[in-house]
DNA sequence: TCCGGTGTCAAACAGCGTTCGAGTGCCGAA
DNA sequence: TTCGGCACTCGAACGCTGTTTGACACCGGA
């Protein structure tokens, strides 16, 4: 939405940046800075040849359009996970890690879980990550269908709260409000509810307005890890690991 | 991103269109037959005045911007989540219909999962939503903290889904090519990984490539009902319905 | 009858992603 | 050394966007 032109910090000079030879590695780095300075709503494809010292027609010879970008961006991100040695026996741990591991390389820089939500890895990074998720997780004796899954759920759940998290709060009624400000009008919407028909939401509103993102973020990754105990649970009464999907049986 | 613009389905005439009384209603009712029609992506504000035989400015009258447009179509959408009288004896099962409720709602009209992510529902609804979650899970012994997060992490695990799902699956160079071909070039690249290196990848190979959205998504409400029943299970150990918060002390 | 508020809307603005085509510099072959 | 063609740059334009402005119409009350 062009009209208020999203605003640089004032010590940000891109014509102050040298000129650099323009691929496609470069052009990634601009669009990492151009995000870190005005965010996605405010790169466009001229900010970021601007930053580059250049004409946003000259991106388009190293780069299909601007989704291409974006992935190229993801892409980078994506890399900077790094994951331990596989270790069966702390696989819970392991597992937690790996959920630190996402949100930190996606928070980054900022607006970088926006671009990537929605994209699946493609590359290099998506294999090793799968070979270390069933060998740290086969062990235990969680079945195939259920390592493929956890996967999916667990990338989904981390890409969305990073997301969110990087949107912030804004207004519902789309004004330009400081965002305590738009908590405390909610909350004062909930505290005028009626007590005779809301008395167990009245009763924990301190609760649910006490928002710790970290003990969100752990209490969901407790959630997925305690559920996946039930099937190595299951698994060990079995008394043998399985190797073959038997989840879909229920 | 407009230079190909979005095609509309032959009989979709929006001249045709009766001209209807402005109101915030209309607009809305509008917004979601452009939407159905278009998607996200070709929906402007123009377009939702042409369908109501009136012009862009029009609208500005009765809607703060666009985002407050997409607010009430959300808000629209939000209400169509109907709960049953809450069940305390089978709230694993009325979990797992809330979850089934809400991705129902963001899958009635396209793309309306991509317009509610991030956004929060801050009516009646929520408040309903919130009082049904303490009705359902307090009797059973959950912390009023993990019911609180619980509401939370299922909505973004599930509104991510809708949303995922909506996105389809896109080329990451930025082509316009079929989704299967899209899946068939993946899998032929993870088919061509050195063997000794992912061995188990490459055994899961079809297991990883048989997408099943259905019991992927069920598969993700299970595990997060399995996550609770563990909170449930510890509460019956204790002999009584705890009445605080204990999450915390993990 | 006039006035002020409610509502409509054509025109304009600034910015967007993307394309076009003319132009530049370099490199290998003749 | 000359020349053809390739790799690359980039100013200008196209069609689109969200939003603002200001002129205009209608209508109920004074």
């Amino acid at each position: 939405m062009p009209a208020p032109a999203i605003p640089e910090p004032p010590w940000y000079r891109p014509e102050a940046a040298p000129r650099v030879p323009l691929t496609r590695e470069a052009i990634v780095d601009a669009a990492l800075s151009v995000l870190d300075a005005v965010g996605m709503d405010g790169l466009s494809m001229r900010r970021v040849a601007q930053e580059l010292g250049t004409g946003a027609a000259s991106l388009y010879w190293h780069v299909r359009n601007k989704d291409e970008l974006f992935q190229l961006v993801f892409d980078r991100v994506t890399r900077e996970v790094v994951l331990p040695e596989p270790d069966p026996a702390h696989w819970q741990e392991q597992l937690k890690l790996l959920g630190y591991e996402m949100r930190k390389a996606l928070s980054k820089h900022r607006d970088v879980a926006r671009i990537s939500f929605g994209r699946v890895p493609t590359g290099p990074q998506m294999a090793l990550l799968t070979e270390w998720l069933f060998t740290l997780l086969q062990p235990v004796g969680i079945p195939d269908r259920a390592i493929a899954y956890i996967g999916d759920v667990a990338g989904l759940y981390v890409g969305a709260f990073c997301f969110e998290e990087s949107l912030g709060i804004s207004s519902p009624t789309g004004e330009d409000i400081p965002p305590e400000q738009i908590v405390e009008m909610f909350r004062g919407y909930m505290q005028s509810l009626p007590a005779e028909r809301f008395p167990r939401t009245l009763a924990s509103l301190d609760l649910i307005f006490d928002f710790n993102p970290e003990e969100r973020f752990e209490f969901a990754l407790d959630l997925m890890i305690s559920g996946m105990e039930k099937y190595a649970e299951r698994a060990s009464k079995r008394g043998t690991a399985p190797n073959s999907a038997e989840v879909a049986a229920k």
